[in-house]
DNA sequence: ACATTTACATGATGATTATCATATTTAGCC
DNA sequence: GGCTAAATATGATAATCATCATGTAAATGT
């Protein structure tokens, strides 16, 4: 049955939004379509109305969800402190984008590659941001930053031993707090 | 046909190999059982009479090359600098193990991800080992070091904008120089 | 109101792939 | 040297899944 245009643009955004959801939880390949429909109230035949293949959604997934990401306001310590935490380590599903789906993003298509480009870019910048000091030197800290961060959270899902996943999380925690605490901008 | 011991030993050892080369190359997914048994000059059917299944498979490749890359002789910074490379970004299946299958072992089996602990404890202890200092200071920035150097690979990897996948590459490089430079034990 | 288009549902289809069944050959043991 | 079991090859099978085909109803424009 037809729905309204504005149904429809709500229908779509269901859809990118459940597929953000699950892809970061279970990775592009595990997720099946239909899943996708079902998680966003829909079934697998509208589909093709939305999006072109499932490659299509990938990459308009990640657009989406770097740009919903990037609304949110930012305080570095705070983003640190619940970035490195068990909770987002726990629930893939509801976290950081990039930590859930970088490293699948390799195998994908150019124009999925491309929004993890500016969903990265974004982040240093951000990140950047919360730094003081010399241009080169914050954009240096940032960069390292965001890939202990992203790092250390990819390492911490994928081992078994909890006491060093735990270890991973707080030591990295309390290596940025030295070294960008003392150079962190604002309260 | 039926084959000597030594060849059958042999044999596993040839899909372990051509599983390890694979998987990190393109994923666990991504890669069939016959596309392995081929790599290893072998055809599907004699698959399961080495592994219980693929799943097992991945457990045991991630075992195998954890235990073949603790072979390799260890210097800090020439390690990081081959690391952190152009060479070693577009090259991922000769590459780091941990770099190319971390991330979607988090979705495999717990044996793989018991390997995946061994293998990043012996990789903190044996980037800790080529650091001076305390040896609470000389862990975390050990676990630092190898999560910047993850994170960075993975991301650099992912991104399609070539400029900014350098860039990282060389700033983490350059952060690692100096943060733990100063710190390098022997030449 | 009507005609038409469209958004979505239901129900194929064809490809892929892990795993199993069976055949074949020969190593290992007597 | 011959027997037996093992290692691999060849050839199913059954499930999964992206995508397509078609039906249906209601929204949209006149």
């Amino acid at each position: 049955m037809r729905v309204t245009r504005g149904q429809m643009a709500q229908n779509r955004i269901r859809i990118l939004d459940a597929a953000s959801e699950l892809f970061r939880e279970k990775g592009f390949d595990a997720i099946t379509v239909a899943e996708i429909m079902n998680a966003a109230g829909l079934t697998h035949g509208g589909f093709y109305g939305h999006f072109n293949s499932k490659e299509d959604l990938v990459a308009k997934t990640l657009d989406h969800v770097f740009k919903v990401d990037s609304n949110a306001s930012f305080n570095l310590s705070d983003y640190v402190e619940r970035y490195l935490s068990p909770l987002h380590r726990d629930n893939p599903g509801k976290g950081c984008p990039t930590a859930g789906m970088v490293a699948e993003t390799r195998h994908q298509s150019e124009a999925a590659r491309h929004a993890m480009s500016d969903g990265t870019r974004a982040q240093i910048d951000r990140i950047a941001s919360g730094i003081n000091g010399e241009p080169a030197e914050r954009r240096r800290l940032a960069i390292v930053t965001w890939a202990a961060m992203v790092g250390t959270m990819i390492i911490a899902r994928a081992i078994e031993e909890q006491a060093l996943s735990d270890e991973l999380l707080t030591e990295t925690r309390t290596w940025i707090d030295e070294a960008v605490g003392g150079g962190v901008q604002g309260n």
